[in-house]
DNA sequence: TTCAGTTAACTGGTAAGGCCAATAGTCCAG
DNA sequence: CTGGACTATTGGCCTTACCAGTTAACTGAA
């Protein structure tokens, strides 16, 4: 008995894909590089012009190219798949904003661990100085906020993991309004910046365990406020 | 000066591809339901096939929907968009194997920590029946590799938190490989068996703590032997 | 009646051609 | 230097058409 296979049923489509995709990862093509025209890509494939664009639509939701119209299709220069997907999963009630609440807490711990452990000494200068700002910004709810969010960042830009790096901007992006909810009490401003600052210590002092329990105080501090805040709203709305 | 906004371009594929993704968040397409023909699509949406053919793609590579070629189009039965797209942005060259060991060594901690204090009663009892197997196939690497498997997702479900559970799955699949590598030796195979019987242990006795202990040690181990495979394999292919 | 065989009516996949609107570049008149 | 006219080129969209499978209804023979 001879060993047959499944017959290979690929579309045109997607070989069009495997094709871009792969000369992608071989690194034929640069990043924010532009490709050919959807005429010439054509041409290039042996393939209508529709196929082509299905490849091209393709590869922009899956957030690899971007597509400017009468313009062409581009590399995308910091490809960031994971971001849009978790976004979208979430809209789509794959889980939820407690859940997710719960998992950045998870998630940040361990981001707060890994830093302590590796950060460069420019990235604690660069900590110290967002951390300033904080400080500095302390009256000023908008503005602070905008350095509390650069802080957590730039602690998992610290933590070196590009995983990490890359799972926590999506679900902080999430979870941004429920963030913003947490400071209508001015003084959870002065509680979080207390966390910080103990934080920075730590990892400045490259102690991780430390680190990581501040960290893990924080965030559940963070979960509190959130659903007290939450909690406010649903009575107010009812 | 009035307040002038930035004109709303929204193609018509993707106002298409948005109709379709609102009615399946408003639940108005059950999953595994079948849509219309892309021919009638095209009719109530008055647009030309060739449009709804790429918002159907769109969704398809998005995961959400999956089109059968000479059916139709399906609503996916278990979404997991985040799946895919962690692998796709592997293979992009986005983060490294070794960032994903780590990631999944805090993932798993994580996740037998939350394991431990809300598994019910019927998740312990399909831990320990899966624990029961491991031992069982302790002589059979394939069959131990199998329950290995099992029994972290079997974790991942009971730690009831479904971020996690979905961000671990590719997160495994992707080391899958790698993780084979460590039974190698098949003294592995005892190591692993009484780290899991230990985590079982705590979980049972619903002590996050010290699962989450176990569980650091677990993948620290693994870690190290992954990492000493991985360097005798370089080894002898130089 | 029963069932194999044929046919017709679908489906999605692909091709080819065309038109439109927006853009970038060029060149010329003011 | 500015603004307008013109042109080439782009992606967005549409239409028509055909192919290759699938399915279900139909048909005719046993």
């Amino acid at each position: 008995m001879p060993k047959f296979e499944r017959v290979n049923k690929k579309t045109i489509c997607e070989q069009v894909i495997d094709q871009i995709k792969n000369s992608i990862i071989a690194g034929e093509l640069a990043p924010g590089e532009k490709l050919p025209s959807e005429r010439v890509l054509a041409d290039l494939f042996s393939v209508s012009r529709a196929t082509v664009r299905e490849a091209l639509r393709a590869l922009q939701y899956m957030g690899i190219l971007e597509i400017r119209i009468n313009d062409g299709a581009y590399l995308m220069q910091d490809i960031n798949i994971l971001s849009d997907h978790v976004k979208t999963s979430y809209l789509l009630k794959q889980f939820t904003l407690m859940e997710l609440l719960e998992a950045r807490k998870f998630l940040e711990v361990a981001i707060v661990s890994l830093a302590a452990e590796r950060a460069s000494p420019e990235q604690v200068r660069y900590l110290e100085k967002i951390y300033d700002e904080e400080v500095k910004y302390q009256e000023d709810r908008k503005k602070f906020i905008k350095a509390d969010t650069a802080f957590h960042i730039a602690l998992a830009d610290a933590c070196q993991n590009s995983f990490f790096r890359k799972m926590i901007e999506p679900v902080r992006e999430l979870l941004e309004e429920s963030n913003k909810g947490q400071y209508e009490k001015i003084s959870q401003i002065e509680i979080t910046l207390n966390y910080h600052g103990r934080i920075l210590d730590a990892v400045r002092k490259g102690d991780p365990e430390k680190a990581s329990g501040i960290m893990g105080e924080h965030l559940e501090n963070i979960v509190r406020t959130t659903s007290e805040v939450y909690r406010n709203k649903i009575a107010r709305e009812s």
